[in-house]
RNA sequence: GCUCCCAUCGUCUAGCGGUUAGGACGCCGCCCUCUCAAGGCGGAAACCGGGGUUCAAGUCCCCGUGGGAGCGCCA
């Protein structure tokens, strides 16, 4: 048997971080055991699927690198074929015409919650051999549960659950409109496109049983099935947009790399004894189901941080430097342009102190702009009073040849050893004068990767700058 | 209300009857240092409660408690 997952979220909105999760356990096993992973949009929903959402999905698995060997499938394109196996069932007498209005469905239903009983479908039509004569509006479909006996659920994450098929009612598969619903629709695909594994959130868990009744009603041995369990915001709350990031591409957005976004959620309801950090290759080779944690976990923001400093420290700098460049763009700069830095210097030079590439970003704009006017406070505390150093480091600095980081050290040095100053009071006002503000990496870094044009440039500005305050001074 | 799931440091987790309960993030301290970081070293920090089973329980069973999910002509 070859394996076969599929990944099946209803386009209603964005691409959801825990389905990403689910949608990356589902790949990683197919991977693992050489099977095929199939994307299935489930937009049966008329109301509430949208185009828009389809594309966020298509979007978010793309920049994740969650490769599909199949699809996508849309469920909309297989009516006919629902319609085929309704009508077999009907035929069959494992699914029958049910006339019940909503109204005295209502009605059923809130006299079973007044009793305190579970609400559910009282059969009424379950029986009957022709239309009731008070019968209004098109039918719809109901499956015919069995009643009596347990439906055993072999979860692969949780471990056998046992049913009681007389808590099991008989669920629409087809409403009024002839559309088929979800729960039978999933049945459906799930046997014709031989899915092996499925894997998905466990507030699925409870259909699993009905799921596999309606399969064994059509003759054919349900699927492994594997429920993940949630993934909660940093408080332990269901996410929501409001809580924290609940869309893959906030964190696009917000500056992580989807190396880190993968290594973070696959180490979210999973281990693989002390390890951290995974190469593709090394979740691939070591993922298995069985291995799922049985409870949900929280976000830890701050760990995802970490992992993409790691990622951003260790993957190829052309690799960081192009999702760089696409932040950067963010900032209306862009660093191809030629009048810049190399943007794979920028990456090393930055990432050991960026945590994110907005940061990376953010931190990096005075390599490629004039810095509008400096930092109030490392001004007044590094700037003041520099104009001798600063006009020291000008001179210096001009003769530099060639433009390196070690010659550029050594002039500084040089400069600071002339004067008898620590290092400290000759950096520091050298670096708000080139980058605006108190940090940058090393100075002897930073003005490499400047260049010299911009480099006496901006000392002179800054040293024009100290003139200025002293003139003022009372 | 009924059914189902879940429970180890703040968080992510290791543990699969015998451990000084391990690692990671974060936090704190020290070192390094031209800033910020990064890095190195060290530290504080957990088995929800109660019963069993067993020579031995974080690990198995039961009951509580606390979370969560489901109970739609939504998926």
């Amino acid at each position: 048997m070859t394996v076969t997952t599929r990944f099946a979220p209803s386009p209603t909105g964005y691409l959801h971080i825990g389905g990403a999760r689910t949608a990356l356990f589902c790949w990683l096993y197919a991977r693992r055991h050489g099977g095929r992973f199939v994307l299935r949009i489930e937009d049966t929903d008329l109301e509430r699927s949208t185009p828009e959402a389809i594309n966020a999905i298509l979007e978010g698995m793309s920049w994740l690198g969650l490769d599909y060997d199949e699809g996508p499938l849309y469920q909309t394109h297989r009516f006919d074929r629902y319609r085929e196996v309704l009508e077999r069932m009907l035929a069959e007498g494992t699914a029958y015409r049910c006339y019940c209005s909503k109204a005295r469905l209502d009605a059923v239903r809130a006299d079973q919650q007044a009793r305190k009983v579970k609400p559910r479908y009282d059969g009424r039509c379950r029986d009957l051999t022709e239309p009731p004569a008070d019968a209004e509006g098109a039918p719809v479909i109901r499956f015919r549960q069995p009643h009596e006996g347990h439906t055993v659920v072999d979860d692969h994450v949780k471990g056998k659950v046992v049913f009681d098929n007389a808590e099991l009612d008989d669920l629409i598969i087809a409403r009024g409109d002839g559309t088929p619903t979800y729960n039978f629709v999933v049945v459906v695909d799930d046997m014709d496109m031989n899915i092996s594994h499925v894997i998905r959130g466990d507030d699925h868990l409870n259909n699993s049983a009905r799921q596999s009744n309606i399969l064994k009603a059509l003759g054919v041995e349900p699927p492994v099935y594997a429920h993940v369990p949630m993934i909660l915001d940093e408080a332990g709350k269901k996410l929501s947009k409001r809580t924290g990031a609940a869309s893959v591409m906030e964190y696009r957005d917000a500056g992580y790399l989807p190396e880190a976004v993968i290594n973070y959620l696959v180490r979210l309801g999973w281990a693989h004894g002390d390890q951290e950090v995974f190469t593709l290759d090394e979740m691939i080779e070591h993922f298995d189901v069985g291995d799922i944690n049985h409870s949900a976990s929280s976000l830890n923001p701050s760990k995802l941080d970490w992992l993409n400093q790691h990622y951003m420290k260790t993957l190829p700098p052309a690799h960081v430097a192009r999702h760089l460049a696409w932040h950067l763009g963010a900032l209306d700069i862009d660093p191809g342009r030629g009048d810049g830095p190399d943007i794979e210097a920028v990456v090393q030079a930055q990432a050991e102190r960026s945590k994110t590439l907005v940061e990376m970003a953010e931190n990096s704009r005075f390599f490629y702009r004039t810095p509008e006017g400096y930092d109030e406070k490392a001004a007044r505390k590094h700037l003041k009073g520099a104009e001798d150093v600063l006009g020291a480091l000008h001179d210096a600095l001009a003769v530099v040849d060639p433009w390196t980081a070690d010659a550029i050290h050594q002039a500084v040095t040089g400069v600071a050893e002339e004067r008898e100053l620590k290092m400290g009071k000759v950096a520091q006002p050298l670096r708000v004068a080139v980058a605006g503000g108190p940090v940058s990496p090393p100075i002897d870094i930073t003005l490499e990767l400047l260049g010299r044009e911009a480099t006496l440039a901006r000392i002179e500005q800054a040293r024009a700058w100290a003139l200025t305050q002293a003139e003022h001074a009372p």
